[in-house]
RNA sequence: GGGCGAUUAGCUCAGUUGGUUAGAGCGUUCGGUUCACAUCCGAAAGGUCACUGGUUCGAGUCCAGUAUCGCCCACCA
């Protein structure tokens, strides 16, 4: 009697009861052996703000190919998942949400119930993002489930920087720094996107002290010359050799301020003349140091102007800016305006224009870092996929300057560090030379220190700040596993195998994870990084809310299964290469997987003994099977064929070309076993042959779907144990040899 | 200003170290109703692999250049 069994694959019936079944058996949690080699991929945890995008699946679903092949090779293999904190990222979005729906701030909740409101925000999106998961069939172990602000993770978080800053590689300084207006936070120069705006130069007349004339000076932000503190040329130029070293007189101000020579001025720019205002503008900034110029604050914080700006204070940057054009104008100082299309910092989360700033802010001195960091790409230590990231990753890294790690942000990692309250120092005066070697009374201490060492008596006060969210990220392969404590965990499985992550994301996080991985473990994080790309829509097109082309993978998932998406997403698509994505795409897939349904569907009904005669254990035996039969030159050829393509698969899977590798076993086991073999060989099952063709249908069915497991692993699983029921698991099988 | 990538069938894209008639999905046309699967099968149309030159017995694949498009980095006020 044979079980009736349906004409189609339905995922539904599926996948949750076999995803349930595997993670209840343990097979996602590795044993450790220290006899073995382990494999190991941290995942890129993911926001825990939001719901899980096409571009997770993506991930995922390469990740978990590749661990399932691992685990089928036999090597203890860890997934372990995790979610991120993303400061920034989630303070902004549960901001809009609580405006939206309690027309609130967060200033009217206050730091800790903001944290607090946030935390439940959090943990209730990760509860469902790690459903998620499970849906489309990540087969990590949940055992080892982290979060960015867990408390040990937190701990080694503190440790670092600790660490980092007795090391000498923090320190706190004056900086100009990139200020959001709108998130109220410094951010760093990755987090500042430059766009095209439309722009008026104007050329404004400085008058010289000695009432010799006027040097010309072109800018696009009029109102900041109340902060200008110099005028520099290009020493090389030689309309302005002679002017070198005098004075001008700064109109709508009583101040004399040098004219000085600087490399950095472009002599084709506007006059050649530059106005320099280091307080608000990075070049600026920088030309200021190496002159030693004042720095003058002129826009605060609050985007007005300063009691610096004397009759200008109080206003804001815009009504400041017509004031002196037309107070400029007025004086006969204006020599001419032109349209001028140029760059400007946006915020990359909220898109609102950046301010240069000078404020106190937390550095990584990233020089003595980024050395062995290079050396590690350098000399192979660590190898990407593409190799082309490599170059990269290097161009960017021998250029890198200081990273700025402070975050004017509640939600994050409070930056460490005590200051005496009778002696805070906290607010310096910034006009001053920001070089002057003042000394603040502070202590770095995860902890609240029990007696202010500075003033033996004052409760110390902690560092408003949060760190950037990336510090916590960029330790992320190590404080998963334990670190800094030499847990069983960190020790079998650090260095890790494999950071599997987007290409967008090589500065922000996988150069700081090699930074930070070397410093503080002595060893590289992981041997290789794996890019994957952006998944784009059908017509090629980035995929984003506002242009209303998002794919739900989820939704995907409902109607196709989690096998047809998966399939969608890797099938012949390159490492680095972008992908598309679309509702066809899937659709084709889902039929790929109701195809080996239906092939083992055809086996069982047809093929007499099969499911009785488990060709059970190591692949060999199953060769010894068929080396006992008596095989026919036909037969000799079709399973040559598939142990070439068996070796061919293999092949690509050791070399990470996993869209490569699906694409051909869709295409043999459609078109070839499916269309050819089977037609063939489905004669031949009675009479004197049927033991034979038996054996060949079996066999090649057996291990196909071996292979095709780490890409479609419920209908896999669904036909194993239709077919194999007393075989158990086939995650936990051995691939064919 | 630097760096990187793309250009292959109507559309979206693969093509591993150079090797026989260049592939897939979707779409198009024609033919198949029992015999695993119409979420199927068989067949067909459709490509000077952007252009030019070079290396080679042999180039979609390697080299140089050109064109178009795209991305990243950068302090041009």
């Amino acid at each position: 009697m044979k079980q009736e069994i349906p004409k189609t694959f339905d995922p539904k019936a599926w996948e949750t009861k076999l995803y349930n079944q595997w993670e209840d058996s343990g097979s996602f949690t590795p044993k450790i052996d220290p006899k073995q080699r382990p494999y190991t991929i941290i995942m890129p945890p993911p926001n825990a703000n939001d719901q899980l995008h096409i571009g997770h699946a993506l991930f995922v679903t390469l990740e978990d190919i590749m661990v399932r092949y691992h685990r089928m090779k036999g090597e203890p293999t860890l997934w372990l998942p995790g979610a991120d904190h993303a400061g920034i990222a989630s303070q902004v979005f549960f901001e809009k949400i609580l405006k939206k729906e309690e027309n609130k701030t967060r200033y009217d909740l206050g730091r800790e119930k903001f944290v607090e409101r946030l935390r439940e925000f959090a943990v209730n999106k990760r509860v469902a993002m790690e459903g998620q998961l499970r849906r489309l069939g990540a087969s990590c172990d949940w055992t080892r489930n982290k979060f960015t602000l867990d408390p040990d993770v937190s701990a080694a978080v503190y440790h670092t920087f600790k660490k980092m800053y007795d090391d000498g590689l923090i320190y706190r300084g004056e900086r100009i720094i990139n200020w959001c207006p709108r998130c109220a936070t410094g951010l760093s120069d990755l987090e500042v996107e430059h766009q095209e705006v439309e722009g008026r130069l104007t050329y404004i007349k400085y008058p010289l002290s000695d009432g010799s004339g006027f040097i010309i000076v072109a800018t696009t932000r009029p109102e900041t010359m109340l902060g200008d503190t110099a005028v520099a040329v290009n020493p090389d130029d030689k309309r302005y050799k002679k002017l070198v070293g005098q004075r001008v007189k700064l109109p709508l101000t009583d101040r004399e301020i040098p004219i000085v020579a600087d490399k950095a001025v472009d002599k084709e720019f506007g006059t050649g003349a530059v106005k320099i205002t280091p307080a608000h503008d990075p070049t600026d900034f920088e030309i200021g140091e190496r002159h030693q110029l004042p720095v003058m604050v002129v826009i605060g914080q609050d985007y007005k102007m300063t009691d610096a700006a004397g009759d200008y204070a109080g206003l804001k940057i815009n009504a400041a800016r017509d004031k002196v054009l037309a107070d400029l104008r007025e004086q006969g100082l204006i020599e001419k305006q032109v349209e001028y299309r140029h760059s400007v910092g946006h915020c990359v989360r909220c898109k609102t224009m950046v301010e240069p700033l000078v404020s106190k802010q937390w550095f990584v001195k990233i020089a003595p870092l980024a050395a062995p960091a290079i050396a590690a790409v350098k000399t192979g230590q660590i190898k990407f996929i593409p190799d082309r990231f490599e170059k990269t990753y290097l161009n960017w890294m021998e250029n890198i300057r200081d990273w700025n790690i402070s975050r004017q942000l509640w939600w994050g990692h409070r930056i460490p560090v005590w200051f005496c309250k009778n002696q805070t120092g906290l607010i310096s005066n910034i006009q001053s030379s920001m070089s002057s070697g003042e000394r603040e009374n502070f202590v770095v201490s995860q902890n609240r220190p029990a007696k202010c060492p500075f003033c033996k008596k004052c409760e110390m006060v902690q560092e408003e700040d949060t760190l950037d969210t990336w510090f916590s990220s960029g330790l992320w392969p190590f404080t998963t596993l334990g670190w800094p404590n030499n847990t069983p965990d960190f020790k079998y499985f650090y260095p890790t195998t494999v950071m599997e992550t987007g290409w967008d994301i090589i500065f922000f996080w996988v150069a700081r994870m090699i930074m930070l991985g070397i410093y503080c473990t002595g060893e590289v994080p992981f041997e290789l990084v794996y890019m994957n790309g952006l998944v784009r829509d059908k017509e090629g097109n980035k995929i984003s809310k506002s242009k209303g082309n998002v794919i739900d993978p989820i939704a995907m998932v409902d109607k196709y299964g989690a096998d047809a998406l998966r399939m969608g997403l890797v099938a012949g698509t390159a490492a680095g290469n972008d992908t598309t994505m679309s509702e066809d795409k899937v659709r084709a897939y889902r039929n790929f997987a109701n195809k080996i349904w239906n092939a083992a569907r055809f086996i069982q009904q047809r093929v007499s003994g099969l499911a009785g005669q488990p060709q059970r254990g190591p692949s060999g035996q199953a060769s010894q099977k068929l080396t006992g039969m008596s095989l026919n030159d036909r037969d000799k050829i079709v399973l040559a064929d598939f142990n070439k393509i068996t070796q061919d698969i293999v092949r690509m899977m050791d070399k990470y070309q996993l869209g490569q590798a699906g694409e051909l076993l869709y295409d043999y086991f459609w078109h070839t076993f499916c269309d050819k073999l089977i037609e063939e060989y489905k004669t031949q099952l009675t009479g004197e042959r049927a033991e034979a063709a038996t054996a060949v249908l079996g066999h090649i069915l057996k291990n196909s779907l071996r292979l095709l497991h780490p890409f479609v692993p419920f209908v896999t699983e669904a036909v194993w144990q239709t077919l194999y029921e007393k075989e158990g698991l086939l995650l936990t099988q051995e691939l064919p040899a």
